[in-house]
DNA sequence: TTTCCACAGGAAGGTACGGTCT
DNA sequence: AGACCGTACCTTCCTGTGGAAA
């Protein structure tokens, strides 16, 4: 037994918070062009006109909330001298939100106070978008920023916030809408009437390249670690997986975080490659964790009867194999079994989570279009990430090796 | 070239649940 | 209490797919 006492280990970081997601740096490094477009869509706020509806698009961690938040907070700063100026923001982060039921509710709770808050459910839809418009009414001018519009699968209110003045919905409010979303295709599918007014300005924000997360982390290196805490090799490393991930700032960032954690819980005096790889492994198993905590009982089901195959080395296998499996499960511990497509559904949804692999095959005649199902990480990972469903279902044979700590418990 | 297998996945509709309103 | 509302998760029915076999 060590002792608990808690002293400052200073060795590494000089100040940790800069590398956490909530912080917006002084300047935004390599973001340039897109910054000044945003800044020039965002000007009709300052001069006291109606603002334009603003897209933002472009892959996830390539600086769109960040530029959102860095121009936002000098725009609130410039409103304070401007004595007419009535400038309100509200940020709403769509993930989660399905509907624009659901994210009409979410802004209309962020405007009121706490005591006056609605559910979720039971208004119809034409009452909540009228608790929207008389919030809206009250500011002057005010900008709706829908963080990650993508995750919202219609249209409805989209179409309504950049109407509402026309339709007389609104009479005093200025009400600007700020679209940001991580997916590229989002646009397109969006309808010919919500692009045009949407999509009024548009600014892209291409992923960084390595170079570029190098002086992104650079920059956040110089205030968060102390002199010569990183070995030399640690940010090009960073840099190189964040470019590899499809040129994400955040991943990066995240990374460089997780790996100066493991150095200082191991007391080392510096942070090495070792331990971005270490931080690399750390973080996927974590992500996969939380992954499947959401899933449906059904959907750890699904992914426990491909576990089995794994673990026999039998993987890769269709899902009618898979259905087999998950059907013996679902009898020996009493569990209503779903029907084979909710149960694909379930496979195919493991698959965009990208949990198990799913190779496409097709023996023609023989044997039409199939998909080879696998595992994509490590076994024992997944079967720790199954514990729960594990012990309620029972240990299935061929896992026995890899649970055996459970069930010595 | 055409046929056709065996599944993938889209579409539509159902039901239970937590909520409001009168 | 009972009509009405939105949502998650489900079932049923159906069309789409792509290449080996005929």
């Amino acid at each position: 037994m060590g002792s608990f006492e808690f002293s400052q280990s200073n060795q590494i970081f000089k100040n940790r918070d800069v590398l956490r997601e909530d912080y917006t740096p002084e300047e935004l490094v390599g973001r340039d062009e897109e910054l000044s477009e945003y800044h020039s869509a965002l000007q009709p706020v300052i001069n006291n006109e109606l603002p334009s509806n603003i897209f933002l698009y472009g892959k996830s961690g390539v600086g769109k909330t960040a530029a959102t938040r860095f121009l936002l907070d000098r725009l609130q700063e410039a409103a304070q001298s401007i004595p007419d100026l009535d400038l309100h923001a509200v940020r709403v982060n769509c993930d989660g939100l399905n509907t624009s039921y659901q994210v009409a509710v979410t802004i209309i709770n962020r405007l009121r106070g706490p005591e006056d808050q609605i559910p979720m459910t039971g208004y119809p839809q034409s009452k909540v978008y009228q608790f929207l418009w008389n919030e809206l009414d009250q500011y002057g001018t005010i900008l709706i920023i829908l963080d990650e519009v993508d995750h919202v699968n219609d249209d409805s209110l989209l179409y309504q916030i950049p109407r509402a003045r026309d339709n007389g919905y609104v009479n005093s409010a200025k009400v600007g809408l700020v679209g940001i979303s991580n997916d590229l295709s989002y646009r397109e599918g969006l309808s010919a009437k919500v692009q045009s007014s949407l999509c009024e300005t548009e600014v892209y924000f291409p992923p960084y390249d390595a170079g570029e997360l190098r002086k992104v982390l650079e920059q956040r290196t110089q205030v968060a670690f102390h002199d010569d805490a990183l070995s030399e090799d640690v940010i090009p490393l960073c840099a190189a997986y964040g470019a590899k991930d499809s040129g994400d700032a955040r991943q990066a960032i995240n990374l460089l975080l997780e790996a100066g954690d493991i150095a200082r819980n191991e007391n080392a005096p510096q942070v090495t490659k070792t331990h971005v790889e270490q931080a690399k492994r750390k973080l996927e198993s974590d992500q996969i964790t939380t992954g499947v905590s959401k899933l449906t009982e059904h959907a750890r089901l699904t992914l426990y009867a491909l576990t089995t195959f794994a673990a026999d080395g039998e993987t890769p296998v269709t899902s009618p194999t898979v259905r087999e499996r998950y059907l013996a499960l679902c009898n020996s511990s009493g569990i209503d079994p779903l029907s084979h497509r909710q149960m694909q559904s379930h496979l195919s949804e493991l698959k965009m989570m990208g949990v198990i692999t799913g190779r496409e095959r097709n023996l023609g005649r023989r044997g039409g279009k199939k998909v080879l199902y696998g595992l994509n990480y490590d076994l024992g990972l997944i079967a720790e990430t199954l514990a729960e469903t594990i012990d309620e279902v029972g240990v299935h044979r061929s896992i026995q090796s890899f649970v055996k700590n459970h069930s010595e418990r």
